[in-house]
RNA sequence: GGGAUCGUGGUCUAGUGGUGAUGACGCCUGCCUGACAUGCAGGAGGUCGGGAGUUCAAUUCUCCCCGGUCCCA
């Protein structure tokens, strides 16, 4: 970027702004600084623009609910998350000016590992090893710090959120809620309790769902492995023994049967016979089955519990009866014989050395490998039978299908997303957790009979330290008074996040407005959470009232760097949104996020290109400026003539508020910014204005009233991207609130539109001017011989004065 | 390996079966013209991912391939 010297101001003519014109702006500033927003901050503080971002249920406009991200506080807040939000105060504000009762609720949600992991990590001590209440404690505490620090960005950069009344996720209010809707949804039968194989975390010590595991892709090393066959046992007889490829051997404890595949030549002889398990001396089948592959490894697998998701498929498709080779801190069991008692890998390295001390490991090889990992913990996923409270979903993916169609995506692609998780799942989601800051399960279990029994809805409870309401009862199943033993574990917190779209509802605590307005009208939210969020908040509306969540879906891509690369502090690329804020301002930053792409593709943020923004900012400052000289009061549309040319820009603006309309439709803000700059800029200042300063500043009051008409309409387009700049300037020029005005409407349509054919040949005249002058080096002041053509008869006067034509 | 989705000048973006592929930012050149030098005007930059096919004609339709992103195995 180059900026040339600024010319000494000796040097500059005397413009009528500066020299006492009878006209003067009515904006009361010369410049437009980003330094203008705190002051606009501040007059809305005390204007009580605050108080009308309020959700007001009485009102008789249509009601436009959003379900607010809730953010998540963890350190400081992503600049990529901070331009999404904006986006969806984007949002807010069009539906606003489209005349909407807009329910824009601002939030926090604060359950969950990840808070309790910095917690952990600040003490030094796993949460296991801390007085449960007090750990609590640590976690409220260090999760309020961390979220001032949202709070104070999201009102600088100009979200119209509901800041009177926000919610957060780990209230008694809110929690109260999701342990209604568990009991409400155990009342109809859609979860129960089971003893199943799960998806374990090492590091924090729970059952994950598969929404929560993300593949890592890594090398490892394949075993061949020698099992001897029964009867006859001879390692060095091809006959006697079967080679296993395995890249668990320390499973072999928990080996319940060898697979080879039907076709498989080498192997055809062992069908039906009985391997030995090396080292622990059990004897287990060999059959055939597709399910092994005969090019990978050896040909010959054994199926474990558990080694992977194919192994528990296996055991469920051939009824195998699973061993329980690992504890709940990950460490082998009894069944493992003389490896009880260590990690998976050591007992790995203890297997391999005795393998081979005993002759059977017969080679090692490295091999490409995708492994499980926890989300959060970045821990490897461990297979773990456990008995855990599952919610029913598998036997109602055909109406989730239904509902994903049904609602209105933007963009309509990123519907496959959901699709596709949708059709990925094959198993129920198991909802309960080993931790300690999440929402919790609100059972008592009889101490006799083990019998579940559920307190009323309606309170927030906490049955690892409470009594159960209904102490004092006998069981009602065995009868017995033995008392109760409350419920340690807690949910998975996207049990919790999946009903905030009902929860901004009010659902639960006023079913009457909630059955007025459900569903809610619309989901923002990024890609990465498809599968998690939206796909459990569609699940939720499906159990509790067979609807969909949603009228719209919003789907964002990802803040990326620069270079298209994810931002991560070991590449050095994060962005700091305070300096953003502060070196450019919010409205420039606003218009790069808007302008950066469309919605649902990942957006590259350039410091460079916010740093641009802020020219156009002044620029659109400037035309506001010179539009503002002229009076706007006692003339109207209606009440002067209006020549071809004032028409001709009115047809353009039509066609921009079209455009606009429709792009703010689809919540896509790439579009309305496109069309109004381009209408703004390109058309309006750089035609129209040229062509009529002549007749404004002669007094011309159509020209007065067609600029005004045009300026408020712009303004009032551009308002849901730059708050700031175009509340200001409407401010100081109409003495009105913008945010709470609506959308101009187009005008005089059969009136306007026959002008809109000569845009074409009117700019390509203009534009001939320039050039010849340009490349005769004439002043554009300087007088020429040129005939207005036939075509442009309406705009001749206008024409000849602009161009100073002869 | 299967599926989804995208691929237009450095970056973002418009667009269509047919004479010069839109605009913005950036870049280069010239210029103070009664809002604006944080500007104005002009200019350079693209084999419209690659190949084949349909057609008189394809960036636009079909197929294959390559590349990006995502999901599943």
């Amino acid at each position: 970027m180059t900026t040339k010297p600024p010319t000494p101001a000796e040097k500059k003519p005397e413009n009528p702004i500066e020299s006492g014109s009878k006209y003067k702006p009515a904006i009361s500033f010369k410049k437009w600084s980003f330094s203008k927003e705190l002051e606009v901050l501040e007059e809305w503080k005390t204007s009580g623009a605050y108080n009308l971002y309020k959700f007001d249920p009485n009102s008789k406009k249509r009601m436009f609910s959003i379900d607010t991200p809730p953010p998540y506080p963890s350190g400081k807040w992503h600049i990529g998350a901070v331009a999404h939000y904006t986006m969806i105060d984007m949002i807010a504000r069009t539906q606003r000016l489209r005349g909407y009762n807009v329910h824009f609720p601002w939030c926090s949600d604060r359950n969950g590992i990840n808070i309790e992991l910095v917690v952990e990590k600040k003490e030094g001590k796993s949460l296991y090893e801390f007085d449960r209440a007090e750990f609590i404690a640590k976690c409220k505490h260090e999760i309020t710090k961390i979220a001032d620090d949202i709070d104070n960005i999201a009102k600088r950069i100009g979200l119209s959120a509901d800041f009177d009344d926000p919610y957060a996720t780990d209230s008694d209010e809110y929690r109260t809620v999701t342990q209604s809707i568990f009991i409400e949804l155990y009342k109809n039968g859609f979860i129960y309790e089971d003893l199943r194989p799960n998806s374990y975390c090492p590091g924090c010590k729970t059952t994950i769902a598969d929404a929560e595991i993300y593949y890592k892709d890594g090398e490892i090393t394949l075993n061949y492995v020698k099992f001897s066959i029964e009867g006859q046992e001879d390692l060095n007889d091809p006959e006697g023994h079967i080679i296993i490829a395995t890249t668990r051997p320390e499973l072999i404890c928990a080996c319940q049967t060898i697979l080879v595949h039907p076709d498989d030549d080498r192997y055809k002889k062992f069908h039906g016979k009985r391997a030995i398990l090396p080292l622990f001396d059990r004897l287990v089948l060999i059959r055939p089955h597709p399910s092994a592959k005969m090019e990978y490894g050896s040909g010959a697998v054994m199926i474990c519990s558990f080694g992977d998701s194919t192994d528990v498929q296996l055991f469920r498709e051939l009824s195998l009866e699973p061993i329980k080779a690992l504890d709940l801190n990950v460490k082998f069991t009894e069944e493992a014989g003389k490896y009880q008692g260590m990690g998976v890998n050591q007992a790995r390295k203890a297997i391999l050395e005795d393998l081979e001390m005993f002759g059977h490991l017969e080679k090692q090889e490295q091999t490409p490998h995708k492994y499980p990992t926890c989300e959060r913990s970045k821990d490897r996923v461990e297979i773990i039978l456990l008995k855990e409270y599952y919610l029913k979903q598998v036997e109602f993916l055909d109406d989730l299908r239904d509902y994903a169609r049904k609602m209105k995506f933007h963009p309509p692609k990123n519907r496959n997303i959901l699709l596709d998780w949708i059709n990925s799942i094959t198993i129920d989601w198991p909802i309960s957790r080993r931790r300690y800051y999440h929402t919790e399960i609100p059972v008592w279990k009889c101490n006799k009979c083990g019998e579940i029994h559920l307190p009323k809805p309606g309170k927030y409870y906490q049955p690892w330290r409470e009594e159960p309401p209904f102490a004092k009862k006998p069981c009602k199943s065995c009868k017995s008074t033995d008392g109760y033993t409350g419920e340690t574990r807690t949910f998975d917190t996207w049990m919790d996040s999946s009903n905030s779209s009902i929860y901004v509802l009010n659902y639960g605590r006023d079913n009457e407005f909630f059955k007025k307005n459900y569903p809610c009208s619309i989901r923002p939210q990024g890609r990465d959470i498809v599968r998690t969020w939206l796909y459990y908040t569609t699940l939720k509306n499906k159990l509790l009232f067979n609807h969909k969540p949603f009228i719209h879906v919003w789907i964002s891509g990802l803040g990326m760097d620069k270079f298209g690369r994810k931002m991560s502090k070991s590449l050095g690329n994060v962005i700091n949104p305070d300096n953003i804020i502060n070196n450019y301002g919010v409205d420039a930053f606003r218009y790069s996020a808007a302008a950066i792409s469309h919605v649902g593709e990942d957006f590259r943020i350039d410091e460079e290109k916010i740093a641009n923004s802020r020219k156009t900012m002044t620029k659109f400052f400037n035309i506001s400026k010179f539009a503002s000289m002229f009076p706007d009061k006692s003339h109207s549309l209606k009440t002067v003539e209006l020549r071809p040319v004032d028409k001709w820009i009115l047809a353009e603006l039509n066609q921009c508020m079209k455009i606009a309309a429709k792009g703010y439709a689809d919540f896509d803000f790439i579009i309305p910014l496109q069309a109004v700059r381009n209408f703004f800029v390109n058309t309006f200042a750089n035609h129209y204005l040229e062509m009529t300063k002549g007749r404004a500043y002669e007094g011309d009051k159509a020209v007065w009233a067609t600029l005004h008409f045009c300026l408020k309409a712009v303004l009032k387009l551009f308002h849901p991207i730059i708050p700031f700049l175009t509340y200001k300037i409407y401010s100081e020029i109409y003495g009105k609130d913008i945010q709470f005005t609506q959308f101009s409407k187009p005008i005089m349509k059969e009136i306007v539109s026959p002008y809109l054919k000569y845009t074409k040949s009117l700019t390509d005249f203009n534009a001939d001017i320039w050039k010849y002058k340009t490349d005769n080096n004439i002043s554009k002041k300087e007088k020429m011989q040129k005939e207005v053509p036939e075509e442009l008869e309406p705009f001749k006067e206008e024409l000849i004065e602009m161009h100073h034509l002869k």
